[in-house]
Order: C-alpha cells, then sequence, then structure tokens
DNA sequence: GAGGCAAAAAGTGCATGCAATTGCCTCCGG
DNA sequence: CCGGAGGCAATTGCATGCACTTTTTGCCTC
C-alpha cells in the first residue's frame, strides 16, 4: 500500500535499504551507538520490518551495525583501540595495493593515475576542498584497482567504508591539502618507478598521517550518543 | 538431525542458520554452484522460510554464498583467478600477522606458541593427519591474535574460512605434514628473535606453498555442479 | 522517600500468506 | 524440424500477525 515506491525500485527492496541505511551510516548521519529501531525504519522508508530486518542482518555482517539479539541494533560502537586497529590494518592494505600496483599496472593504468594525481594539483592550488576528496577518492581506487587483485580489492573497500565515519573531517585541518597531494605524489613516483617496496612504504605513511588527523575527531565522535547505557 | 533443536537453541535462530549453512560450505558438504533452495533448506533445519531467507543474507554478504534477485542463490562459485587473488591476500596478510606477532606478543604468547609447536611434532613423526591439522589451525590462529590487531584478525580469520573449502585436501600430499613443520619452525623462530621483516616473509612463504598445493584440488572443485547453466 | 516487585507496553523473532517474477513446457506457425 | 509466443508451475520477495523477550512504569511496602 501507500508506495508507488516500486516505481523507483531498482535492486531489491533489500539491496535499496542496505545501501540507505549503510550509507547513513558511513556518512555519519546516523551516529555510532545510534538505536536503529525495525519499526521506526520501516516506517521512514515505507516498507515492511522484513526488509529492514534483513538490510540490518547484512550491515551486520559487514561490520556497520551491532546487533543484541531481542535487544534491537545499534550503529557499532568502535572503541578507540579498534579504530586504531582498523586505521592500521588500513595502512597495511594500501601498502599492499601500492606495491602490487607498482608490479602490475598497465601503462595505461599508470598513465590515468598520472593524469588524474597532476589534475587534482590544481584543487589544491585553488583550496577546493570538495573537489580534492573526489580526486582523493578516485586516487585510492585507482591504487585498489591497481593491484589487480580481487580479493585485497574487496578487503580494502569494506575496511575504507568501515572507517569512512571517521575520517570525513580530517581536510579540514589547515594545510593538509597540500601534504596529503604531496604524500600521493611520493607513492605516485615510486609506483612509476615500479619500486614495489617504496610505493608500499608510502601507502603506509600516508595512511598513518591521516590516521593521527582523524583521531582527533574519532575523540569527539565517540561518546555522543549513548541511549542505552543512560 | 532433524532433531527436537528447539531445546539447544543457543543464539537465535538465524544465526545458528548461518552456522549451519556457513559450515556445510566451509567444510565443503555444499559444493561451489550448489543451489540453495530455501525451502528446502527451511525444511532441512525444521525452521521457516524467514530465517533461511535472513542466513542467505548474511553469508551473501560474508561471500560464501551469491544471491540473484528472483532467482535463489547458490554456493559461491569462485573462479579460479578469483581464487589465486584470495590465496594470494591470504599471504600478506598472513605475513602481516606474523610480522606483527614479532613484534608484539607478549612473553607467554610467545612461550604458548613454542610449546605447541614442539608438540604438533609428535603429530609429523606419527603421520597423523587429522591431530596436525587440529595444531596448524591453532598455530595460524595464535598468529592472527598475536598480532593485536583485532581489525586484521577479522579479516584474516573471513579469508581463511573462504578458502577452506580449498585447503581440505592439502595434507594428502605427501610429505607435506613435515613441510608444514618446518615452515613453521622458521617463522616461530623468526617470532622469538622479534625478526618481523623475517617472520613475515616466512609465513608469506608458507601459505605460497600451500596455495600450490591446493591449486590441484581447487581444479577439481570447480566444475562439477552447474545446474543452472545447463 | 527509596527500593523492589509486578504488570503492561514496546520491540524483537519467527511463521505464514499472498503477490510477483522467473523458468519451463506446450502449442502453434513457418 | 526448428523457432517463438503464451500459459503454467515453482520459487522468490515482501507484508502481516502472533508469541516471546526485554524494558518501563506504577504501586506497594518498608
Amino acid at each position: 500500500m501507500s508506495g508507488k515506491r516500486s516505481l523507483i525500485r531498482s535492486g531489491t527492496t533489500v539491496d535499496q535499504m542496505v545501501r540507505a541505511i549503510g550509507d547513513r551510516i558511513v556518512t555519519g548521519y546516523l551516529r555510532p551507538g545510534e538505536k536503529l529501531d525495525e519499526t521506526s525504519l520501516a516506517a521512514r522508508f515505507e516498507v515492511s520490518r522484513t526488509p529492514v530486518r534483513e538490510a540490518l542482518g547484512q550491515l551486520s555482517a559487514m561490520g556497520l551495525v551491532e546487533r543484541r539479539p531481542n535487544r534491537g541494533a545499534i550503529v557499532a560502537v568502535v572503541t578507540q583501540e579498534h579504530l586504531a586497529s582498523m586505521f592500521e590494518s588500513m595502512a597495511e592494505l594500501e601498502a599492499i595495493c601500492a606495491s602490487f600496483s607498482a608490479e602490475r599496472m598497465t601503462s595505461s593504468e599508470r598513465r590515468g593515475l598520472e593524469i588524474e594525481h597532476q589534475a587534482s594539483a590544481r584543487m589544491v592550488q585553488l583550496g577546493a576542498e570538495e573537489d580534492y576528496e573526489y580526486f582523493n577518492t578516485e586516487f585510492h581506487s585507482r591504487l585498489y584497482r591497481g593491484a589487480h587483485n580481487a580479493h585485497i580489492h574487496e578487503l580494502t573497500v569494506m575496511t575504507r567504508s568501515r572507517l569512512a565515519p571517521f575520517r570525513r573531517a580530517q581536510f579540514m585541518l589547515p594545510g593538509r591539502l597540500a601534504k596529503s597531494w604531496q604524500e600521493h605524489d611520493l607513492i605516485v613516483t615510486a609506483i612509476m618507478r615500479g619500486d614495489s617496496v617504496a610505493a608500499g612504504k608510502a601507502a603506509r605513511d600516508h595512511v598513518s598521517i591521516v590516521s593521527e588527523a582523524s583521531a582527533v575527531f574519532a575523540a569527539d565522535d565517540r561518546k555522543p550518543i549513548r541511549r542505552d547505557v543512560a
């Protein structure tokens, strides 16, 4: 009833719910610890509880939400310690991708990386944070694809999305934009040389620095919502 | 089987289904490509289709099953290429764990690793493959825990379980048992020395060898069931 | 006024039912 | 004999309903 939602139904309803809820978590609209009430979500998206339940289950399997039997679901709360472990993992994963990329990227992939990277330099000059963020995402995606390893790609993207809520504000730190570009430059140069060791090290260092930049905000994000602890 | 399962219902029904179906996939009882019919599974486990559906959704999120909208679910079919990428990832993940372990294991963890490793030597002498497999699993688990990084631990266990169907027969190769132990020995020695580079390399090599040993069987496992391509 | 118990309210977990989509089989035309 | 269109059976997708668990609230007692 109610819905002519059937018109915009691209995939299955469950998939849409996974994306919809997942996006809200990843973008920080839903904060860690926030209660995810099945009935409200169902009402909010004008579907029944069944697809909502399935979506929550899948998001739980992905680690984005936490499910307590008979006690509802909440947006996954990550401890400071677990957050650190995710950043550390991310650094290693990026290092692997960069390292593999240095060895395996096709010449057209190398060319594309170089071109995009140079294009992003303009964004730095303009101080266009929003636009730079787009190039930044694209840059890292190219690294993941360039590794030519589907599974590493999957693990990396997954980890990246779980870290997304804690990375958003990183470019607000003054001078971060230019510094990020320089770090990217080190990675690109190493990849162009086919120097896998240097590429790996540069990528690891890059993430480590982002990690430290984000830690500041992570502390803020941790305690705000805690309705169930009273 | 087919029992009064309601008595032993420890977690939620969905969790049990995830474990039950997941186990059957991981242990190879359900083969890649095999159709997972919701109704049959529901009947088989004496539950309704709802928890089966949710379980399939979660297993799909984990990559163990593949879901085609409106067309049912099948046990995930991995191409030769994707399998190779998983083994390669596994090698890198194990390398990271071993490397971190070399740096971070507590002295009691080091002691435990050493003791278990020596104990497993007996299994090699006896040629007790079943028992050695237990020690082998435990050995790797210790490496994952010793890395003191929850997220890497998670990624590694996940990847390992997805590879499980293709690793089962590895110890059937003659002499594999003794060779495996020697490879473990290299890792242990490096960890004891706190040599993270050597530990990482030894772990990576270990997995690479397992990978090659398994490739033989993977080829067999790939085509058997293909009901939907006719 | 505080603490504890009990009953009700809220919310989750699973089963069942119905609509919709898919795949197959049949039948017809070429 | 082969190719295609239409209908039928089977299966998936989602909604609804009921039972059980948890939490809250109100009352009674101390």
